[in-house]
DNA sequence: GAGGCTTGGTGACTTAGTCACCGACCAAGG
DNA sequence: CCTTGGTCGGTGACTAAGTCACCAAGCCTC
């Protein structure tokens, strides 16, 4: 995407191990990052200590919190954690707002994924307005385990993906587990009835 | 995309009585939206026929809806009804694209308008995903009043405000009523005791 | 192999949402 | 007027979800 070359007009490198915390609430915003490898787990934790996971910034996506930020020069709202090894570049707020203003391409590119980012949220808010645990466990799953079989989460944090409690997670699982969908081991649920999830996610 | 006989920028008035329905779930967007005057009421149905208010659309602001149309090509996905008489003017299309790109100030006001409302979403899921009915009603219920001391929905329609159930507010505005906040009349409620509806709505 | 942390299981309880139903209010037409 | 049909709101009984307290099993480290 963004040779290299780049980088001597302003943008620096980025590269962290994961469970590096790149930003917390509060946090000022040091610039627009441009992911090349990675993930990067994006979550509100309320008063009472409720976690919920808002989505992931993967390569060619982009951060709404740093987009907010930038484009209101606030603060962010939200945790920001590597899931992974990241790579990428940052780019600063000046020559962010430059590349905004001079640079189609790029600001092409921000739009779509910050239209993209928001209609991830409407999904989110009409799962969590409307949808059964048992539908919005059974997606998150199926998100999470990709095209393999294996989610490697504690029932915890499960819990934080689809903003409810563990015990929660703990019963729904134990009854997937009874109706022959999921297998069940510390810090890990195999999926066996892809099909079958994929009904309950629907809300069948 | 030649505008024939239109305003000097392209852009076609905007009139409409309250009540009108501005956009439905798989409409296509006619153009961008800059309200003078009106409000705009933005909602999602989820298949069970649960609606939830996700935000207004008032002279100032964008409407989230049409821009992420406008950036993607798709279609609308929530359903926009006029709560008061609207005025203001449509943007179409090509003209929005070229004055994204050329015009500095219109681009800027967007983007802002954009981060805020994104802000507001955030605040809807942490909402959702962590406070009571008891909270979010209040919260609702001092937003709707504004400046003034009344609020003039149903029971129903205060249920599509926090998304929740006609039940559930009815029997929460009953506690509320025996409590002193507020009073209770068909259609109307009326603020009593804004600091403890305060209070309430902050989770106290 | 003993303490100490993380993970997950469970019972008992509260809060929220659903379902069914009914009575009060309201407007329009006879 | 009075009927009639629709909207609005109240309520009981039930289910689903969330909370609280506690415990047991796995796992790590010293």
């Amino acid at each position: 995407m963004t040779a290299p070359s780049q980088t001597s007009h302003g943008a620096h490198p980025l590269a962290c191990p994961a469970g590096t915390v790149l930003f917390r609430p509060d946090d000022a915003c040091s610039g627009f990052v441009v992911l090349q490898e990675g993930s990067i787990r994006v979550s509100l934790t309320s008063a009472g200590g409720r976690e919920i996971v808002l989505y992931r910034v993967r390569p060619g996506e982009i951060c709404l919190q740093t987009f907010t930020c930038l484009a209101e020069g606030r603060t962010y709202s939200a945790d920001g954690i590597a899931e992974t090894e990241l790579k990428g570049e940052v780019i600063p707020p000046g020559e962010y707002d430059r590349r905004m203003a001079n640079d189609p391409v790029f600001r092409r590119t921000v739009f779509t994924a910050v239209a993209h980012r928001f209609a991830d949220f409407e999904h989110l808010v009409e799962s969590l307005a409307s949808a059964s645990i048992e539908a919005r466990l059974a997606e998150a799953l199926l998100a999470l385990a990709g095209p393999g079989s294996e989610v490697n989460l504690t029932h915890h944090a499960l819990a934080s993906e689809i903003g409810s409690a563990r015990e929660v997670v703990s019963r729904q699982l134990s009854r997937f587990e009874r109706s022959g969908l999921v297998a069940l081991a510390r810090g890990k649920v195999t999926l066996l009835a892809r099909g079958a999830l994929e009904r309950k996610a629907a809300g069948g």
